[in-house]
DNA sequence: ACATCCATTATTTTT
DNA sequence: TAATGGATGT
């Protein structure tokens, strides 16, 4: 099922011609406009104009200006929508309205988002407004996964055949390596990883090794343009690219090959952009090139939202979006259906201080609600505390406003190290919660390591996988014998697999190394007999034509069954091999996880047809939404939270090099701290109906006490929306402001707590200025933490909170303690006692 | 080839 | 402070 309007065909019965003409004029190119539609509208039966009329309840349900956003079908269009203004909701209902409006076919329509979450969230969506569930929009997707199928077409004009590698950061990295000691270069001075940044970023500006203006080229000790060429030519010799490559090499095709874009430019008759702030050079060119001719480009995004500049993203292609596309419809998106009035107005202050900006007002039917609160405290580990009992407060619905569930609210920080404050503390006192961020399901090793097994049986040639496996698990082949396969290989100009091979006829290599090897290589060639599927060629089955409207592809019908699925034979792989076997060996507290993300990687395998098709998707697409039932509290960067919303939101942290970072600003100036003060607007939009923001006075910054200013950020919050807090309990009021304080609610939240107690002018007085020491009032629990955090796993332990139970894991200073009433919990060490020392 | 020790270096991370 | 990685020693 492709359109609505197909439905209609077979009720139409005798009317069925009058009105497939109506739909066959509306088709016609020259039959773009409105106005030509409402032509052939008045011209028709009754009957029919009853059929063409087709339903657009979606339209109702928009407002003014979403409607405009959706209504303007052709040309260029520019929707700047606020935080919390519909966007989706507007994205969503252009693309059914195209389809209803027989504008284009689902697959005639490129939607371009930049995570899958996104792409996955419009498809259900555009499924849901249509009423039916989509199956022909193959070309919405991520840049990245619409750049792949592109790129499997033609990647011969880039030198790689179209079963090209995607390599990961940690393969990358690898190669880079080599290349680097390989130059000579003393990788002390130079890391690897600087280079691997570089070349990422002039990827993404769409710098190829040829383009690269010497200024950059003389980067990284003269030496960058020269390492980026012979990484570009390493690529291509192991037939793989980077993610880089993925949309570089697109527009490299588009540029050199005028027919292969013309043939994009007549297919793809609309395109969308989700996030077009984000938009860094490569795509920007990327979209130009393909919008070109007719110019049916409708961006969606926020300028005041851009926070991934250090990731190439480029404000700029946002800002001049009508100097690109001259006569552009740009459409505000101003009306905002999350926060309350506080929350917004807060906001909105604060992103004022922006200078470049196209500027948006945004609004609110909504009440004023609570307003902002602040709060400042002593140190970070107060902080923690605080924010932990009010959690618990808003759970219990003892703040005035309502119960609130643990989902609904989260904890937003600048960095991922604050984290740790706020999970020992969630620890210590029992309170769930999930951390959204850290390594991704595939980034980690034991997924890695089993993917590239996999990637060796399927295909041979691939170096870096077979490098990254020949001696995990140990197979006593170490520097010397690695070594002597590449160099074989090299010689015999075969891949490291058939170097290995020959290496051992020669008898190259002796003892348990070459044993070894020998049993994988036997290994791998059996487990890739076990993995053939006999073809048989058959008549091209109709219904097997793959329709993306680009390509029919010859179908070869499989004969028969492989000897093993692909499901068992990743088991057996990952069995035969070693490799589960050298976790279960593992006796670190981290083995155990490990080994549940392989039986999760082999579950994951369900819902492919076979292993090639599982590694060609997974590099893009997999991600690890563990979805658990239990409520939890969110800890998250604000990075991680764009697009996301709660009813309660924490910001910590907000002092000033912490949050705006002081790096951002020493590295890139005005630009920096803009881009921080979105980060604070984009923290305070998450919010729908209570915001807090914090900051502590004292922080521990690698390892040193450092007394913190507050952000300037506060300073810009409107004072009318926001109420500043006292901690209850702690220290007295004194009165009167203590230096050190510029003014305003800084002064306010400073004077309502801890900055008049006698402990901070203590502090001050004796420390004067920076190097401030450390204030410890509370480390009286010091002394029996290192006397109690000895346990073993299998332990009866004592918990205050929880009762007695029993350690089943232990990491550094956490356990994990099967509680015998409560179940399965994670607590610090230091609050677990050995049920002897448990005075009754 | 492996273990242990010391020095170094600490943002944000859609793909 | 802590985690990581490279160098050194067995």
């Amino acid at each position: 099922m492709i359109c609505p309007v197909f439905n209609v065909f077979a009720t139409v019965g005798e009317h069925k011609e009058n009105f497939q003409s109506l739909i066959w004029r509306c088709r016609l190119p020259a039959m773009s406009s409105f106005d030509d539609e409402l032509d052939a509208f008045e011209g028709a039966s009754l009957s029919a104009r009853a059929m063409m009329a087709r339903p657009t309840p979606y339209l109702d349900e928009l407002n003014p200006a979403q409607r405009e956003a959706v209504e303007n079908l052709d040309g260029p269009v520019l929707m700047l929508a606020g935080a919390g203004t519909g966007k989706t909701k507007a994205l969503t209902a252009r693309i059914v309205h195209l389809l209803n409006m027989n504008k284009a076919r689902p697959n005639e329509i490129l939607a371009v988002t930049f995570t899958n979450k996104a792409a996955k969230e419009m498809k259900t969506r555009v499924g849901n407004m249509l009423g039916h569930q989509i199956e022909g929009m193959p070309w919405l997707g991520t840049f990245h996964a619409i750049c792949v199928k592109l790129l499997r077409r033609h990647a011969e004009l880039v030198g790689l055949k179209s079963n090209f590698a995607i390599l990961d950061t940690d393969d990358q990295l690898r190669l880079l390596k080599q290349l680097v000691t390989a130059a000579g270069i003393d990788d002390k001075r130079w890391p690897a990883r600087q280079l691997a940044s570089l070349i990422d970023g002039w990827k993404n500006r769409a710098l190829t090794p040829e383009k690269l203006p010497a200024a950059d080229a003389g980067a990284y000790n003269h030496r960058g343009g020269e390492l980026y060429a012979q990484y570009q030519a390493r690529l291509k010799q192991l037939n793989a690219c980077d993610f880089g490559d993925l949309l570089l090499h697109m527009v490299t095709i588009f540029q050199d090959h005028p027919d292969v874009l013309a043939q994009y430019q007549r297919w793809f008759r609309y395109i969308l952009v989700d996030e077009y702030q984000d938009t860094n050079v490569a795509q920007y060119l990327w979209l130009r090139l393909l919008a070109q001719g007719h110019k049916n480009i409708c961006c969606v995004g926020d300028d005041d939202q851009s926070i991934y500049g250090w990731r190439g993203a480029e404000v700029g292609n946002i800002l001049r979006f009508e100097k690109d596309f001259p006569g552009a419809h740009v459409v505000r998106l101003e009306q905002n259906y999350r926060s309350t009035g506080n929350i917004l107005a807060a906001a909105s202050n604060v992103i004022r201080g922006n200078e470049n900006r196209l500027g948006k007002e945004l609004w609110t039917e909504a009440d004023m609600g609570e307003k902002v609160r602040l709060i400042g405290h002593w140190d970070g580990e107060e902080e923690a505390r605080w924010v932990g009992e009010e959690v618990e407060a808003m759970q219990r619905g003892t703040r005035g406003m309502g119960r609130k569930s643990l989902d609904d609210m989260a904890i937003l920080v600048r960095a991922s190290h604050q984290m740790r404050a706020f999970e020992d503390r969630f620890l210590t006192i029992g309170l769930p919660y999930r951390v959204i961020g850290g390594p991704r399901f595939y980034e980690r090793m034991e997924i890695r390591d089993a993917m590239a097994y996999f990637r060796v049986v399927v295909s041979p040639e691939d170096d870096l996988a077979f490098e990254r496996i020949v001696n995990t698990p140990k197979r006593g082949l170490g520097n010397v014998a690695q070594q002597k396969i590449q160099t074989c290989a090299r010689n015999n100009g075969v891949s490291l697999l058939e170097g290995a091979r020959i290496l051992l006829e020669e008898k190259g290599i002796g003892g348990k190394g070459a044993k070894e090897l020998g049993v994988l290589l036997d290994d791998i060639d059996r487990w890739r007999r076990q993995s053939v599927v006999p073809t048989v060629e058959v008549a091209l089955d109709d219904d097997a034509v793959i329709d993306d409207g680009l390509t029919v592809e010859a179908t070869r019908v499989q004969d028969g069954q492989p000897e093993l699925s692909h499901i068992e034979l990743a088991q057996v792989i990952l069995d035969e091999s070693g490799y589960t076997a050298m976790w279960q060996n593992d006796k670190t507290p981290e083995a155990p996880g490990r080994l549940e993300n392989l039986k999760e990687l082999v579950k994951a395998l369900e819902t492919f047809d076979n292993l090639q098709g599982f590694l060609e998707h997974v590099s893009l697409v997999l991600d690890n939404a563990s979805e658990d039932a239990e409520e939890k509290v969110t800890i998250m960067t604000l990075h991680a939270a764009k697009g996301l919303e709660f009813p309660a939101v924490f910001l910590p942290g907000w002092e000033d090099g912490l949050f705006p970072s002081q790096r951002s600003m020493d590295e890139n100036g005005l630009k920096g701290l803009e881009e921080e003060r979105r980060l604070a607007y984009v923290g305070i939009t998450r919010a729908e109906e209570i915001c807090t923001i914090s900051f502590a006075g004292n922080r521990r910054v690698f390892g040193q006490w450092q007394s913190q200013m507050p952000s300037r950020f506060i300073d810009e919050l409107s004072e009318e929306n926001v109420e500043v807090l006292t901690p209850p309990g702690l220290y007295g009021h004194q009165g009167g402001g203590s230096g050190g304080f510029s003014s305003g609610l800084e002064a306010k939240a400073a004077e309502a707590n801890v900055y008049n107690s006698p402990g901070w002018k203590r502090m001050q007085a004796r420390s004067g200025t920076y190097g401030m020491s450390q204030p410890k009032e509370s480390k009286a629990a010091a002394i029996d933490m290192t006397a109690v955090s000895s346990f073993t796993i299998g332990d009866r332990v004592f918990h205050q909170k929880f009762g007695y139970g029993a350690v089943t894991e232990i990491e550094g200073d956490k356990l994990t303690v099967d509680f015998e009433k409560a179940g399965e919990k994670k607590v610090v060490a230091r609050f677990v006692t050995a049920p002897d020392d448990v005075p009754f």
